[in-house]
DNA sequence: GCGATTATATGACATAGTGTCAGAATTTGT
DNA sequence: ACAAATTCTGACACTATGTCATATAATCGC
């Protein structure tokens, strides 16, 4: 598929190294074919944020369906994003290089809106977890408070997070040395805040995300566990 | 100069939108002339970038002088973020669309190393005030938390906030209809969630925010203001 | 099986932007 | 007033884009 090899050209040459040219000769077709299913090169980019997305949707999904309080439902959805993007870096590469006005501006009507619908049902169900912990009484806000807000900046420090951990400007480069742990805290201290019970010093959430782990995602688990292996096995001495 | 005209046409035509064909046309000189102080569009879109960048840096760094305790003046620096944000959205859109690998992959290098230092310098503000607070006793941390990861989360909630306000993906679409409000209330919950004393219950901080805007910015509040009322009278009605 | 219709694929063409460089124009120093 | 240094130019070669008349292949009715 186009795609698959828009993917890897991609990954492999930056945004200005992918050309139709070069997707024409990988996959045997000529470039006028490939307009015939994409607008512009922007489009396939955000056709591929797309189908990140998805995926990554799904597995909220399934995490949002964890039996269990409020605020350990909200912690799986965190858990099941970890999860993501440790499993497949690569998309999140992508989310942030789809991410920008440069590709947004020329993407086609309908790619724009399947990314929109897509991000909409991804945020809903976390708002969805705030309203229900609202309506449980695990959590009270002040009037000027609305549950979006708190998806808000769940989301916020969940996406900068991980875009930095993959892609981001200053990587590790100062002060953060593991991304993903400090999107796990910041969370944590963030629903502490808010008052979202049980609080992070009552409850052993670090439990909670095993749970999930083996109860919800047994399978990418095990992938990952896999994949750690493998990458200790090609440098066994740690690199540069 | 090249960087007001290339301000210009960015934010008027969007990334795609500025060449150096119309840079030049605009200015009067020819393309080659231009490609004498840029090596690329990029570049001068991450010039763009810093020129605004190091404005906001000024204003943070005025904003940590604030007369307080240690919280009060992350307080202060989180205000001065906000004007920065209010008064130049322009800047604010800039650096949403420089932050992206389209621009930084064909950056000069001396150009990415100045974006960077800048940065580096700005994120460390943040993170020096944080140091204070824990010498001071205002805030202590479990051991596996350190100073930056508090940075980085404060910072994630205020970038795409801010981002979003000025430009990202589905602004105001889905629930949140003041970004600003989002952010300051997002930070004031993290700190809490971090046990940053005063807690928010026991200090009333939209009382410093006001003392920082009045002895810290004086002008720069002034200046919102004139913007505020000037329109208000182009469109009194109010919009769509 | 066969002609007709529809869907899919092609590559040459016109257009637009990039980056370079030998040489022209201008400024500066004496 | 003249040479040296600086600044600027626009034509050139190149790469990529997006379009479209035409060719090829698949499908369908019979």
């Amino acid at each position: 598929m186009f795609l698959d090899e828009a993917k890897r050209l991609l990954l492999r040459h930056g945004y200005h190294g992918l050309t139709f040219d070069r997707i024409a000769k990988a996959t045997g077709f000529s470039r006028g074919t490939i307009y015939l299913h994409f607008k512009s090169k922007e489009d396939i980019v955000l056709a591929l944020v797309c189908r990140g997305m998805e995926r990554r949707y799904d597995m909220i999904r399934r995490a949002a369906k964890f039996h269990g309080g409020t605020r350990e439902r909200m912690q799986a959805v965190g858990e099941s994003v970890d999860l993501f993007v440790r499993l497949y870096p690569d998309d999140v590469r992508l989310f942030h290089l789809g991410n920008a006005e440069a590709i947004l501006q020329r993407a086609s009507n309908d790619s724009l809106r399947a990314f929109r619908e897509c991000l909409r049902r991804t945020v809903a169900i976390a708002t969805g977890i705030v309203e229900e912990a609202i309506a449980k009484g695990d959590l009270s806000l002040n009037d000027d408070v609305t549950p979006e807000m708190i998806t808000f900046n769940l989301w916020a420090i969940t996406e900068l997070g991980h875009s930095g951990a993959a892609s981001w400007t200053p990587p590790a480069e100062l002060g953060i040395t593991n991304p993903l742990d400090v999107v796990n805290n910041g969370c944590e201290m963030l629903c502490d805040g808010y008052g979202w019970k049980p609080l992070s010093r009552d409850w052993d959430y670090a439990e909670t995300r095993r749970r999930v782990r083996s109860e919800i995602f047994p399978k990418e688990s095990q992938k990952l566990e896999a994949m750690r292996e493998s990458a200790v096995q090609c440098m066994p001495a740690g690199g540069s």
